[in-house]
RNA sequence: GGUCCCGUGGUGUAGCGGUUAACAUGCCUGCCUGUCACGCAGGAGAUCGCGGGUUCGAUUCCCGUCGGGACCGCCA
């Protein structure tokens, strides 16, 4: 268990004279000559000062030990009579996360008395005096990386959490990240510029927390989903390059990979293409790879367009450490005597395979079974599968594919004997869903990710709409402000524009997005018409932006990564919890404040508020 | 909004229609001068999340609820 790293404190701290004026009760601190976690054996024979919590008391009786851990690291210190019979009395009373100020002498260990498990194992300091700093209740786990406790009592113990290592390592790693992040961009000329908290709610996009005004009773700010209309501004400001670590909000349920509020680290420039925007964030990843694992990236990063991600992966943020791509029968299917393969062709869809290499074997039909079950929570009616063997296939729907048609598919999915071959066939997008979460399971039920990898991906030339089917109506896939790759086909075909977008994809995981922007009014005001807008409302919430576009607006793009995603991935969890130091549970509470709570009518009359909702028993 | 999993001493788990509710660890006390998962001996500590139902009897089965987690929808 170690620390990581910190500054060498200056050995000579001893002469330099405190400014803490002693409190009533207060036990007043010297200062401390070096951080546990950083003693070798350079400092044998010197004094030292040492300030940290108790890790370890072994108590031998005529000898105690005590490990000392500070945010660097653990030292072992001991406690011999021979040396001061005061000391050896107060560390009989010591208890774990007992807060102590230690002087002694670094002095070599014997040898067969060296742990080579820790850092510092090689020395240890004979305490020569001992202070009791501030005592601590026993903690309800224990100071520990791998420790058993589960994450509510974590949660609510936040504090006490964060002492262990494993996880004060994350939070180091992040500022590193937001280090490397600053400087790189202040070196290419950005400028860091703070945009409102409070702002204005809009009803596009995720759902916005709301904030009531006091002063004017009965209306509301909206927390910020992104800085995105600010960040638009600053380019008509002539800012030129903005750039902003911003918490954004936005209310929509959580996952392991998403809390209600995170970080982005969020930019925007002018007169830049694509490609320039492109190349210079490959760099800045490059960067912060390089800084803070030490990993060298290759860039340019590869580019997929989305229909291509889409249609090989199943996925707009495909996972590439391994291969199972898809693969499209339907043509070789679509007359087959198999009704559901031909018609899921026939009503439109597509019918779909992956090829489970050599999984035949491993894969019984209960298991199939519950791949099916899993295909069916992504919409998938069941799952059809297929056994590759010496004489063609095995399975219940092998007799459709004897003959012509079962070669041509082997040829299609690569069969070879001992393969299985898992089918999608429904509309396009079940197909997609289905078989692309399949591919991600199987793929690491089969363990066939390299865990080394870092597979950087631009997902490029995304639709600029979507089609909400339950609404009738086209909403904006990335936002309103993207940039269409053609606007006169916005007027005649919006339904198959393209979007000048980007979003750059690490090992399956979204990192961030963005694309050119708009900056004419004439073709934003298209784009509210096109989703359905009345000039009226498009006026009402967004005419300051268009509004804006009248004064010389350069054109102008950016984007913004998840500061927490990223830092999540490079720490090698599958958690965004761990990399936010006071995150929220699954239902977006705060076990540690208890947040969010009721107040008090007092405070609702001001805001001109009357809670109509049963307040929840807790 | 939906589906699934979990809830038992401080912590992590086991358990079962009738138990003295088990184990590990932690905690407390005593002993111990080279430990580092210290050791040895002893001890304290649990309304089995909450409410209701079934039953002679529920920690155990059922329903609800609250809390935690994962996922779908939602969210870029």
């Amino acid at each position: 268990m170690g620390g990581y790293d910190v500054p060498v404190l200056n050995a000579n701290a001893n002469a330099i004279k405190t400014n803490n004026k002693e409190l009533k009760g207060s036990v007043v601190v010297m200062q401390r000559t070096h951080y546990c976690g950083n003693l070798t054996e350079q400092q044998i024979g010197q004094e030292v000062t040492l300030q940290g919590w108790v890790q370890k008391r072994r108590d031998l009786g005529g000898l105690i030990f005590i490990d000392v851990r500070d945010r660097a690291g653990i030292v072992q210190t001991v406690f011999n009579p021979d040396i001061s019979k005061e000391a050896l009395e107060i560390a009989e009373t010591l208890r774990n996360e007992y807060v102590v100020e230690i002087k002694g002498h670094v002095i070599e260990r014997a040898e067969k008395t060296k742990n080579p498990n820790l850092k510092t194992g090689a020395i240890e300091v004979q305490v020569s005096d001992v202070k009791v700093v501030n005592e601590a209740k026993n903690p309800p786990f224990t100071i520990e990386d791998n420790t058993d406790v589960g994450e509510e009592t974590r949660l609510k113990y936040r504090y006490l959490d964060l002492r262990r290592p494993e996880l004060a390592r994350i939070f180091k790693m992040r500022s590193d990240i937001t280090k490397t992040v600053r400087n790189f961009l202040d070196d290419e000329g950005f400028l860091e510029v703070e945009t409102p908290i409070l702002t204005k709610s809009t009803p596009e996009g995720a759902r916005d927390y709301l904030v009531p005004s006091r002063v004017h009773e009965g209306e509301f700010y909206a927390l910020p989903q992104s800085p995105q209309l600010f960040k638009q501004l600053l380019m008509v400001s002539g800012f030129d390059r903005y750039y902003q670590i911003a918490r954004c909000f936005r209310d929509e349920d959580l996952r392991a990979d998403r809390q209600p509020e995170f970080t982005q680290i969020d930019m925007e420039m002018s007169f830049m293409s694509i490609e320039d925007i492109l190349e210079m964030n490959e760099r800045l990843m490059k960067k912060v790879m390089k800084d803070v694992k030490g990993v060298d990236v290759e860039t340019p990063f590869k580019r997929l367009p989305y229909d291509e991600a889409m249609s090989r992966y199943g996925s707009d943020k495909p996972d590439t450490r391994f291969g199972m791509e898809l693969t499209d029968v339907s043509e070789i299917v679509k007359d087959s005597s198999f009704k559901v393969f031909a018609g899921a062709v026939e009503s439109g869809g597509q019918v779909k395979l992956i090829n489970v290499k050599g999984a035949a074997e491993k894969y019984s039909r209960k298991d199939i079974d519950a791949l099916g079950e899993y295909a069916k929570v992504y919409g998938a009616k069941g799952l059809a599968w297929l056994k590759v063997t010496e004489d063609g296939f095995n399975g219940p729907i092998a007799k459709f594919f004897d003959g012509e048609i079962g070669e041509a598919l082997k040829a299609a999915g690569e069969g070879e004997v001992g393969d299985l071959f898992l089918f999608g066939a429904d509309k396009k997008s079940v197909v997609a869903d289905s078989l692309g979460a399949l591919r991600l399971k199987l793929g690491k039920d089969l363990d066939m990710i390299d865990q080394s990898l870092y597979n950087f991906l631009w997902v490029t030339d995304w639709p600029l709409f979507e089609y909400d089917e339950e609404d009738g109506r086209y909403y904006a896939a990335h936002h309103p402000f993207t940039m269409p790759a053609d606007v006169e086909q916005l007027k005649t075909h919006p339904e198959s524009v393209k979007a000048q977008a980007y979003d750059l994809v690490l090992n399956g995981y979204e990192l961030g997005g963005g694309s050119l922007r708009i900056y004419q009014r004439e073709v934003q005001e298209e784009m509210f018409k096109a989703l359905g807008f009345t000039e009226e409302s498009a006026r009402e919430q967004f005419g300051f932006l268009m509004d804006a576009f009248e004064y010389g607006t350069p054109p102008h793009g950016g984007i913004a990564f998840g500061l927490d995603r990223i830092v999540m991935l490079l720490a090698g969890s599958t958690n965004l919890r761990d990399t936010i130091a006071f995150p929220k549970t699954a239902s977006a509470s705060d076990l540690l404040t208890e947040a969010p709570s009721s107040v008090d009518d007092a405070q609702l009359k001001e805001l001109g508020i009357k809670v109509v909702a049963e307040p929840a028993k807790k």
